[in-house]
DNA sequence: CGAATTTGACCAGCGC
DNA sequence: GCGCTGGTCAAATTCG
């Protein structure tokens, strides 16, 4: 992805670039957008509201950034507004930008209906707090908490994430032989959960989907011992999430790194100095800055 | 024996 | 309204 600087962004998004557009509407600015970053085995799912007034944001960040190559996410929390950059010889260039909502639901495994845990309860011993799925209201419209999917070359399904997670339930999936499992964080206050399922047309591919926030630290979460890709871009790619579990430029680098590994676990090393690379600190991987 | 998992039943949302 | 599907519950079972 060097080197194309002069071409159309959007072009470059789409056809060349890391990421691909793996599904949704054509236009980016159009509502549900899903991408593939070929490097990683990440499939983000976005929903891009562009709004007009997102350009002052985009240019501020277009300041913000400089980097070698590579793609930039970030996300402005107080603006709610999330912008996708490509980094083509230090120029920063806008792909995508708008406001963030992570609501949608991958293609090929999608539900036909939303849900809202957490209004459903809390997790606690998998018993239902306050307002029991049986009793809520008809017509209360579930509201979906953000989602984020990985997909991952994987021989078990289940991968170290740095958290402890209760199995809840398993579903056949429709049109695939795999069936869907899904697990929620035993963590009593928590209300994350995860959904974990093959994909039918790679066997090999795991595809884990995050659902909510932690509200809590990770459990055991070694700072310099084994850790998957996965807890690393869960930590990095939940916007507000990233935060908590990765403090500024915890991430090793090692971790993140761009390539095309079977997945797993990888030995993390010395924890990374970061501090003195600004907003992109937190949000970059660094291997793909590196690049 | 407590915790975790399994699994059939149940429920909600959606499309027809 | 009905059927299909995804998501969750909870009793039964297994595991450590």
């Amino acid at each position: 992805m060097e080197d194309k600087e002069g071409v159309d962004p959007a072009s470059e998004f789409t056809s060349d670039s890391s990421w691909a557009l793996a599904g949704g509407p054509d236009s980016v600015s159009d509502s549900v957008n899903y991408f593939f970053d070929k490097e990683s085995n990440i499939l983000s799912e976005f929903d891009w509201n562009l709004q007009p007034d997102h350009a002052e944001q985009i240019d501020r960040f277009d300041e913000l950034d400089r980097a070698d190559t590579g793609l930039i996410w970030r996300e402005a929390l107080a603006a709610r507004i999330a912008v996708l950059l490509l980094l083509l010889r230090g120029q920063p260039r806008v792909l995508l930008a708008g406001r963030l909502t992570c609501s949608t639901l991958i293609p090929s495994v999608s539900s036909s209906s939303g849900e809202d845990p957490s209004e459903k309860y809390t997790g606690s011993g998998g018993k239902p707090p306050e307002i029991p799925s049986k009793a809520r209201k008809k017509g209360q419209k579930r509201i979906r908490q953000p989602r984020f999917a990985f997909m991952t070359k994987s021989e078990v399904e289940h991968l170290e994430d740095g958290y402890r997670w209760r199995k809840y339930g398993q579903k056949a999936v429709k049109n695939s032989p795999f069936p869907r499992s899904y697990y929620r964080c035993t963590n009593s206050k928590c209300t994350v959960k995860k959904r974990v399922e093959r994909s039918s047309e790679d066997p090999t591919i795991v595809i884990t989907t995050y659902e909510g926030q932690h509200c809590h630290h990770s459990v055991g979460f070694p700072r310099s011992g084994l850790i998957s890709r996965e807890a690393a871009f869960a930590g990095r790619f939940t916007p507000s999430v990233s935060q908590f579990y990765y403090p500024h430029g915890e991430i090793p680098a090692s971790i993140i790194r761009s390539q095309q590994v079977p997945i797993e676990i990888v030995e993390s090393r010395t924890l990374p100095q970061t501090t003195n690379e600004g907003l992109l600190g937190d949000i970059v991987p660094p291997g793909i800055r590196n690049r």
